[in-house]
DNA sequence: CGTGTCATGTAAGGAGTTACATGATTTG
DNA sequence: CAAATCATGTAACTCCTTACATGACACG
């Protein structure tokens, strides 16, 4: 999986500009996917050079220029090849999670400041799915019904663990004041 | 977060070598870090060099020599000025999940492959750590068991989507078929 | 009147993976 | 006897991020 298989998957469906996947990205797929324009309109360049997508550029007032991409055959073709490759491991850098490994070094109060953080964070990515949920409820895949489930009980679990955590780690700062 | 803060963190408490490194990255941070001897033994190079780390060479018999590397006085400031630094954005990249997403364009019987798969192999990881809990059980550190704990549950909660999905692809299948 | 949104793009650099090489010993 | 384990290392390459540049309109 590369920025270039994600790009394919997501025009399947409908054509869109650079600009409105890079927003799929940080909202419908963000907890699976990730990359920055940086990486997207180089791309979007070059797949249309490699006759995967094609260009239209929408002049607008107002506005900047738009260029709506849509995907070939060739394209499609392109994207059925890597449904069909073996699935590749999960990759997975979570800077929280290794602080609170080496929570140790800091002190409990650090841990639950950071704790705290994640909180809110989590909440608000978890609110997000769920909207998102409801606004395509109906229009979804039985599979991608599964896909979103995923992500929402991964943030709840993730939430429940920390929630319990700082009750624990409340309570031994409370034991070390008395 | 990048490879040199989890090394300087992993050597916090005691030296090891780059094999040995990769090791604990491979069961006790599968679950929030990965990355291969190709970024690691270069990284140990440079840390010596920049004097964040000592080299140890030991001959074996019978087995190759090792490099053991231990933390410096400087490794371990800079290891603290890391902790201190603020927190960066997860970032994941899931193949599966992508997949399951564009589970549309497969069909059910490829997408139950796919939840077969995931599960034994997510089943595989969640032993693992499992195991791990019970052998470090006593040694962790308050805030190393919410992130063993956080890593546990996300597992199950994958576990579960899964198991839910595939009885209702199943019967879809089998409503299909009807 | 500043911040956010819409919209595209590039250049330089960083961080990492893959594939290869070596080689003895242990395990099934 | 083959495969796995122990153990280190490099070179080529890929992919991606960051930081910058541009510019108009809308909202409060």
């Amino acid at each position: 999986m590369n920025s270039q298989d994600v790009i394919l998957g997501t025009l399947m469906d409908r054509s869109l500009t650079g600009y409105e996947i890079k927003q799929l990205f940080e909202t419908l797929y963000s907890y699976f996917y990730s990359s920055s324009y940086g990486t997207i309109y180089p791309m979007l360049h070059r797949m249309e050079k490699d006759e995967l997508l094609t260009k239209e550029s929408i002049l607008q007032d107002g506005k900047p220029n738009k260029n709506v991409y849509t995907i070939t055959e060739k394209g499609k073709k392109q994207f059925n090849e890597y449904l069909n490759s073996p699935i590749e491991a999960e990759n997975v850098k979570s800077d929280f999670l290794m602080r609170l490994f080496f929570g140790e070094y800091v002190g409990n109060s650090k841990v639950i400041e950071w704790l705290e953080k994640a909180q809110i964070q989590i909440m608000e990515q978890l609110d997000q799915l769920k909207d998102l949920c409801v606004l395509y409820k109906d229009k979804m895949h039985p599979s991608q019904v599964i896909c979103i489930q995923i992500g929402m009980k991964n943030y709840e679990a993730k939430l429940e663990m920390i929630t319990e955590g700082l009750i624990r780690l409340r309570n031994l700062e409370q034991e070390e004041r008395d």
